[in-house]
DNA sequence: GTACAAGTTGAACGGTGTTCACGTTAGATC
DNA sequence: GATCTAACGTGAACACCGTTCAACTTGTAC
């Protein structure tokens, strides 16, 4: 039974999921579907292809139609999707945010943005510009957010395995309870920030066209 | 003639700005230095940690005191600073970055940043998201430029070695003329999206009080 | 001049991505 | 249904990587 492409793809996806990004090597992968670390290069001409392959898959649905009422509420659905796509596999968004910088992803999730800052009014330039502020944004919130929730999650299990009542985690203690709050509405304050800049910049070219 | 911490970390930057940070290897720095890898383990316990004081050394000058007139200004003048600081040396924003992600740093830059945001009137806890957000954005941004810049010019550098006059960067072809202007104004632009943004937000708590 | 701490060595351990000549398997063609 | 060709896999190696540790040397303080 041979191998392809999808099924390499599959399999690096659940070793994703299950053990997280640090484990995902070319041996495990290759374990895992019962064949040699070589045969893999067949599929792949190396390592970071594969990972951008695996982040594309990961965006897949971000790009559909977006379909909230006004050029704000289109900001924030999409950004919105972008950030859940992250958060659905483990180390997702540093999976995405090292493939994008890598040049590595096929994805037209900044054009989307573009196109969502283009129909608001803002110009071709501005439009553009605003996508990559707010992909930075989303990227780097989300990549923060996934850390510390897994970190959080580690550090629980350990502390139960280890010691039933131990103190405080370390990370609550240092940042105080500032990041105790639901992650999706701090989510949307950066976001919010970003959407009433732009609403800003649009009301000062309307003033002075 | 024995090391000291400090030579360590002088290598490791050295090291950095030569080779970049793919090549800054325990092995590399140690052979710098004259010495067996082995050897650097008396100094720091690990690669990460050698890498988070590098990253903190990048950023020693950023936290200085803020000069500028005006919260809108201030927050201007940090994040030019933070951005200026990352640029200096090679990969420097990627591994500050990284540094980031991974808790390793020391710095106070994101506090600063909370500083400018509770001095223009926000609340502690929007200042403490906006700072964040702030952050999120200037490393993203800053990551982004530099990587587009180093490819650039490893670029020019094959082109001009393989073939005198080859066609135009891919990068360019595919990206059109939208990154050609200054990057410092690029950068400026989402800045000013992130200060008019906060600037709404004051605007709207002084009416609803 | 001795004692103790600071610093280094040399060699190994268990990994990593990647390559390649050579074998095998599957699907289309005659 | 035999044959051929392209797709695919093997096995073993290459050149690295971060890290550990007992043994040894070097520097400093008394």
């Amino acid at each position: 039974m041979q191998l392809r492409r999808g099924d390499v793809l599959d399999g690096a996806m659940a070793i994703l999921d299950e053990f997280g990004l640090a484990d995902l090597t070319m041996r495990r992968l290759a374990t895992a579907l019962g064949v040699q670390p070589g045969a893999l290069y067949w599929h792949f001409p190396n390592k970071q292809t594969l990972l951008g392959a695996l982040a594309d898959k990961i965006l897949e649905d971000v790009d559909a139609p977006v379909t909230a009422p006004g050029w704000d509420a289109e900001f924030t659905e999409l950004a919105h999707r972008l950030r859940t796509a992250l958060l659905a596999h483990r180390d997702g968004a540093e999976l995405v945010s090292a493939t994008y910088a890598s040049r590595m992803t096929n994805s037209r999730v900044r054009e989307s943005f573009a196109a969502v800052g283009l129909r608001s009014g803002l110009s071709r330039e501005h439009a553009e510009l605003s996508s990559y502020s707010l992909l930075y944004y989303v990227l780097g919130h989300t990549v923060d957010e996934q850390s510390r929730a897994q970190m959080e999650s580690a550090g629980a299990l350990t502390r139960a395995a280890l010691s039933p009542d131990a103190p405080q985690s370390p990370i609550a203690a240092y940042d105080g309870d500032l990041l105790d709050g639901d992650p999706a509405v701090r989510f949307d304050f950066g976001l919010s920030l970003f959407v009433d800049g732009i609403r800003a910049r649009l009301k000062d070219s309307a003033h002075r066209p």
